[in-house]
DNA sequence: TAACTATGTCTCAAATGTGAGACTTTATGC
DNA sequence: GCATAAAGTCTCACATTTGAGACATAGTTA
């Protein structure tokens, strides 16, 4: 295994983890992982330096997948659909990239390049709920705030089936975006 | 303050701190709570027994609440509304009894109080779920175990979006169930 | 007011989590 | 196979969290 790959894994881990318990102690993410906890401590100092990493990689690869379902297509209706599947595909990342931004409190500034990508996200997919309601497509009387929560609650939703096994992999995109279309009108 | 109003106000401050962050020190929910670290601990000798306190207030209350709503009517449509809405009242209790009853490391067994409760709330939730498949008013592609997936991840969703103050709360329960019900195709 | 109860303050010991040094073992590539 | 890198083991010091005793203080009620 090399360093790098054993780093990533770690960082992967973590994501998972911290996502389900914010605080769960190093030792649950080195067990994730499949390495000591004195392996983790090679490659990350600390906590803060290991959190840093998680954040910059939910960044990296959020960011990269929402981009990419927006360029897929210029419709709004398209776009909007690759970004549910893109956050589907990112699960954990996506779920804990949003909880940690969106927690009262963290410490919000567009100077911090994860702060700056999580705000650029957020207000793409406004411009796409704007649209989408200026055209009709989405139920008037439904806030863009509230579409914006479901959205990450169908993710959560994804994320939860997915780790019980309780729905088939194959079907979770599937679902995940006739239940969040018909959930706001469209 | 009498003992038992301050002991209750830490339950329900240990559940939203621990909905939050399950590994949260004490010290977050005494401030959640607005007490000292010691008098939390003159009503809970540790965090197992906080916690076992946790279990039985959301039990108590998601039950009482599932209930109410089964309660409420007899037909099926009816029911799966109220369900929601007990849900959303309910908020982090609910999301909080899901979340510690569907992790993997839980040690479920009928025999616990908690645990019968949680399956006594699921079995209830499947059959009306499964009248309503059977009547045609839930799409035929959809999972009972995705519907109950995004039912729980509406919930989430209002959760979230009451706490972050984005949507006003008087048009919470009515976007929540439009969107669990459109969702499922009812 | 006096007695009682609830809570806060200060303190401390035990338990747990954290970070790293020193060395050994196991992979990996040449 | 040998050199090297990566990961494990054992160990220890330090920090944080946890649980509780001793006592002071505020609020409540007889």
């Amino acid at each position: 295994m090399s360093a790098s790959q054993t780093q990533h894994r770690i960082i992967e881990a973590a994501i998972l983890v911290f996502n389900e318990d914010y605080s769960a102690p190093l030792e649950h993410v080195a067990e994730q992982a499949d390495v000591t906890r004195r392996t983790l401590h090679r490659y990350f100092t600390g906590r803060e330096e290991l959190l840093a990493s998680c954040a910059q990689e939910m960044r990296r690869s959020c960011q990269q997948a929402m981009l990419q379902a927006l360029n897929s297509s210029a419709e709004p209706r398209k776009q909007l659909e690759y970004m549910l599947y893109a956050g589907v595909d990112c699960g954990a990342k996506y779920a804990l990239f949003n909880k940690l931004h969106s927690r009262p409190e963290h410490h919000h500034t567009p100077l911090n390049a994860d702060c700056a990508a999580y705000d650029s996200v957020c207000s793409r997919f406004r411009n796409v709920i704007t649209q989408l309601q200026e055209q009709g497509a989405i139920s008037l009387h439904l806030t863009t705030a509230w579409v914006m929560a479901l959205f990450n609650g169908v993710v959560v939703a994804t994320v939860n089936a997915a780790t019980a096994g309780a729905v088939a992999p194959n079907s979770l995109k599937e679902f995940a975006w006739f239940s969040f279309s018909k959930g706001i009108g469209v």
